[in-house]
DNA sequence: AACATATATATGGTTTAACGTATATTGTAA
DNA sequence: TTACAATATACGTTAAACCATATATATGTT
């Protein structure tokens, strides 16, 4: 794949998106109101910035019915896989991405199957 | 050090100040008018980029003289160098980087001693 | 002191990015 | 087909970032 390394900074220097990148670098995919709920901010706001992240293919998507499920794109390269990976490991016990994930799996356990309720 | 996570990549995603990073993850510390020249562009345009970084800490300083030497802060959190390192590794060998390279090492081997005519 | 070199900052204008709110689209189920 | 839930996009506004040019500061030299 084709990445712009100014581009690929620019989408982790939103803290939104970078948010919701370290949720999915921990968790895998996510879909939009697993994001939205965990995040607590408005899902037009996710959306847009999903929409970015997938236009520069930072993320892959899948869909499911009502669903679209995000990842990030594992045809990155290598680089930019090891920054998120280092980026995660670096910063995911600080206090704002650890309540992300505490929210997160929170709701996964209350609602059992997958998604929102 | 308090590093905020948006603001370090912010400081990465434009591309005047992500070259200049590179250069000085490669070579340590470098003088205004070395980044200037390798660069090729203006020399407020460095200088602004340059208090940038040095305002959140990503690099420090040392004045020599007349010369103002940069490097990155060597107290940045591991993960951040990590970044650092692992961006150089994966992308100081594009067409536009090694091309930054090569004009600062020409320009080293010009000038015999360290800084510029 | 006068002047030159290296670097920093200020000013004003232009572009880009983010936001909230409203609305459209897509899929599911009745 | 109507209704609903999940997601996406459009619109208008506000704020932030970047730039080129001009000017200021700091150091060194004569």
């Amino acid at each position: 794949m084709n990445l712009n390394n100014e581009t690929f900074f620019k989408m982790l220097s939103d803290n939104t998106r970078l948010r919701a990148l370290m949720l999915m670098q921990r968790m895998g995919e996510l879909c939009v109101c697993e994001l939205t709920h965990a995040l607590n901010l408005s899902q037009p706001k996710i959306s847009r910035h999903l929409a970015q992240l997938r236009e520069y293919e930072i993320v892959d998507t899948r869909r499911d019915g009502q669903w679209m499920y995000y990842q990030i794109n594992s045809q990155l390269p290598a680089w930019a896989l090891g920054v998120l990976q280092q980026t995660s490991s670096g910063i995911g016990e600080t206090e704002q991405f650890f309540s992300d994930f505490s929210v997160l799996n929170d709701m996964i356990k209350q609602t059992k199957a997958s998604c929102c309720s």
